[in-house]
DNA sequence: CTGTTAGCGCATTCAC
DNA sequence: GTGAATGCGCTAACAG
């Protein structure tokens, strides 16, 4: 096994021509005629030729790799987006780098400095929930790369924003639960601090209104949506014999929660009915009745990269907002015993 | 905000020092006085200089980067052992490329490739199911870099292999079944030409052999362990009313099968007792009386980044084994009711 | 279209 | 212990 290292000097060499023209033909330049650009890429496979990356980044100070930070890719929605990111990427021709920031704000600053070190050329990022401030965040910007922001909204200057439409996702789930006649439906919802999980709230909120139902705040839990705020808050339904449906503003806390309830002898979705943000397979597993708001994960993914992407190659920077629509996925009740 | 670019030579003009000396002094050498030292890393703070990694790489041929290449992240034991994996990494200053080859060998190949381009210092990889012939990795080894295989087994030369003891698992999984009484026990089995499922398999049939319980072979199943085939395999089990008892190689099979039976009236562990392979949280949560053998993902992940750097550190290439030892979880049953 | 020249920023010989 | 000199491999400006 032989450890390589033919470099454009030694094409250059052997075929005596300049090693910047070797260069230029590697790159595809156009201002290579297409005969000695034959004949150079010939020569190059011929000695199994491999162009030493890092050796172009510093001479371009670019490493064609772009960055997506995240809370966790345990998630199916992150791992979904990601997929997404991952295809444009290569048909672009950049590597991407995964990094977690596990909803730390320490870390995501660690991350940001070591991404800005690394000479990432972008960065796609979902911010951390601990996230308020976004100095580090600038000080990437001011090495003119750009930043679009997915999933959790950020009003950062100069950046792309790219997010479902939450407020009317969950007024239209809201809606489904109505029309299907609950009158007493109570919401998980996340902390307030956090923009998604306000909109969110919001959608809930003006269904109701729409619809001339009477808020009970006594019907919304707030919480981290965790797995035990889930059964926490499904204790809380069955001490209200009112509650007739439930949305969740995320699936961690309804799985759990139904599963609790269920196990109570609750019937789902007949004595109710719920509805929860959601894109994990395993949720139709666990309750195949579930209806549940369906984000469109990989086209996230595409869509921020592609921006991205194009932003670092025309060095566009500018504000914009992209919201696209998630699906609600309603399920026939499948336990017919 | 200011594009910064300090470079050595300028903390070297600013102090009349020269650029070796500073580039010394900021590498913490030991052939550098204190003092000069102290005054060096002082100005370079106080100018703002950050290293460029870029320069730094190509100079020395390394890039303080490894890589771990896997089947998926969404899987929550690869998510737990890249979490392992990170932490060491980050001790010893390394950066973490994660590859997905989503069981890929086309992908796995181009993403070998990719790495070799990169010049990564090490490789983590748990194969795709494809993977048969290891050129891609053999041209990765002629660049003297090591190669460390987890989760999957392989015996390509001079790599070093992490893995639980599936057979020691599979057999006290197995009898842990047998000792609860059951007399019947389904295996829900992977393809053999995997040597994992193989060895899961073998502990399964030692089990049985063991404590004298004559094999049927109409009680193994084998498939690809998907949602979908623990479905069909429920089916199988509820046409064979012998069955009492369900070793699953893999959690995903289980999880679905369970709830086809538990929707079709069965009761766990009740009527059929399981034990999955598992790290997954949702499991408990679908099943809380479910037992399962959970295996040490981030403890694996810890050591296999552990001892990738100390190769990539001290060059030294040796075959070595690593059996890590899985632990049986057996939960109450939980549904009192 | 091709060759000449000149670094990107750093780390490492070799002198002293 | 420090400075001077060299080059990792590639690309880009400038000629011609």
């Amino acid at each position: 096994m032989n450890q390589k290292k033919v470099t454009i000097h030694d094409i250059s060499r052997v075929l005596g021509i300049d090693s910047s023209t070797v260069s230029r033909a590697l790159n595809d330049s156009d201002r290579v005629t297409k005969k000695t650009k034959e004949l150079i890429l010939q020569k190059a496979k011929e000695l199994g030729y491999q162009r030493n990356i890092l050796a172009s980044n510093l001479r371009t100070n670019k490493t064609q790799t772009i960055a997506i930070v995240l809370p966790r890719i345990s998630r199916y929605f992150f791992a979904t987006v990601i997929a997404g990111v991952e295809q444009i990427a290569q048909e672009k021709g950049y590597n991407v780098i995964i990094c977690q920031s596990f909803d730390s704000f320490e870390r995501e600053k660690k991350i940001i400095s070591n991404l800005i070190s690394n000479r990432v050329d972008g960065i796609l990022i979902s911010i951390s929930m601990e996230t308020s401030n976004y100095d580090h965040l600038k000080s990437y910007q001011s090495f003119k790369n750009p930043i679009v922001f997915f999933d959790r909204p950020c009003n950062l200057e100069n950046c792309v924003n790219i997010n479902i439409d939450n407020f009317r996702a969950s007024f239209l789930a809201t809606e489904h639960l109505l029309q299907k006649g609950c009158k007493h439906i109570a919401h998980f919802s996340g902390k307030q601090n956090i923009e998604l999980y306000k909109q969110r709230k919001n959608g809930y909120l003006d269904a109701l209104k729409k619809h001339q139902i009477e808020l009970d705040e006594s019907l919304i839990f707030e919480s981290n949506l965790s797995e035990e705020d889930g059964i926490l808050m499904a204790k809380k339904i069955l001490a209200n014999p009112k509650i007739d449906g439930l949305y969740s503003s995320n699936d961690t806390a309804a799985i759990s929660a139904i599963q609790y309830l269920k196990s109570e002898g609750i019937k789902i979705p007949e004595d109710i009915a719920v509805v929860g943000f959601n894109n994990d397979p395993i949720a139709a597993v666990i309750e195949p009745s579930l209806t549940t708001v369906n984000q469109p994960a990989f086209e996230m993914g595409k869509k921020a990269s592609s921006l991205l992407i194009s932003q670092i190659e025309d060095k566009s920077t500018v504000n914009q907002s992209f919201l696209l629509e998630s699906e609600l996925i309603i399920r026939e009740s499948s336990n017919k015993k």
